[in-house]
DNA sequence: AAAGATGTTGCAAC
DNA sequence: GGTTGCAACATCTT
């Protein structure tokens, strides 16, 4: 679920409530959730200050004064929620931090069970950012670095956004989004592109982006903000969950195709094959 | 009621 | 490099 702009009003929405604050005690009620590199436990975070929140691609990272760093990935289902410990503790929660002494709990809730919760040193931390495994932020990215990474990209457009190594954030719901913006096939060839279409594919991507920010995310199932606020931008969503219904645009009947396993909704008309 | 689908990603196999 | 299929798991839809 929770892609770019989800992830970003989840810190966003996390960072007053936790920032400067204390770790006095973690419950890990689910310990497959928790990852470390072999060193490192939940115990190394009692006691520290979180000094730094922000979100790398779908990634939240925390930052504790200054050895550990935290990396939350939520996957599919993942939730992070700001509770008073007197708050009953829903389903599916699986680790609970609280803060200041007690008085205000983070608790991570995951349905599915395939997020994680990654405890890392400064050095593993720093280490993976810098690793090939995810690309420049697409909001960070400048339209000649954009033009130049996607030279030379071989596969279908959809698989060369999805691939976090090439942007880090983008997820099914806002490529599909973006593609319908920019009017390209989500199958055609990324090394087919003109630069005219590349160069408009980096301002939709860009504008479809800060507007589902602007609305706080799409929620079309679980995704909530750590206050349990549900987003608005799937109300302004063209294509995706949208098979079978008029095309806002032209009014064709928006199809539902696989691409690369992933399940892919696009207007024929409005996006056409080239 | 069983089968298929669901926003992610890492891996194996080709 | 690129692709596909599958795995992790719970829940909802067909």
């Amino acid at each position: 679920m929770p892609e770019l702009p989800e992830v970003e009003t989840i810190v966003r929405s996390l960072r007053p409530h936790i920032l400067g604050r204390k770790v006095s005690e973690i419950k890990v009620l689910l310990p497959k959730i928790i990852h470390t590199e072999g060193l490192g436990s939940t115990e190394d975070l009692i006691g520290q200050t979180i000094t730094n929140i922000f979100r790398w691609g779908k990634n939240i990272v925390l930052e504790f004064s200054p050895n550990w760093y935290v990396r939350i990935h939520l996957k599919m289902t993942g939730q992070l929620l700001v509770s008073l410990p007197e708050e009953p503790i829903p389903k599916h929660t699986h680790v609970i931090f609280s803060l200041d002494g007690g008085k205000i709990e983070v608790r991570y809730r995951d349905i599915r069970q395939f997020g994680y919760i990654h405890i890392m040193t400064a050095g593993e931390w720093k280490k993976w950012r810098d690793g090939n495994f995810v690309g420049p932020d697409p909001l960070e990215i400048s339209l000649p670095s954009f033009l130049a990474r996607l030279a030379g990209k071989r596969g279908k457009i959809k698989s060369v956004l999805l691939n976090q190594a090439f942007l880090r954030g983008l997820g099914n719901i806002y490529v599909d989004e973006i593609l319908h913006q920019a009017k390209i096939h989500p199958e055609s060839s990324a090394d087919h592109l003109s630069t005219e279409e590349a160069t408009t594919l980096y301002q939709k991507m860009q504008q479809v982006l800060q507007a589902a920010i602007w609305h706080q995310g799409s929620s079309v199932s679980d995704y909530v903000d750590s206050s349990g606020k549900q987003g608005e931008y799937q109300y302004y969503h063209q294509v995706y969950g949208r098979a079978n219904l008029p095309c806002r645009q032209c009014g064709t009947r928006i199809e539902r195709i696989r691409v690369s396993g992933r399940s892919t909704c696009f207007c024929p008309k409005c996006q056409r094959r080239r």
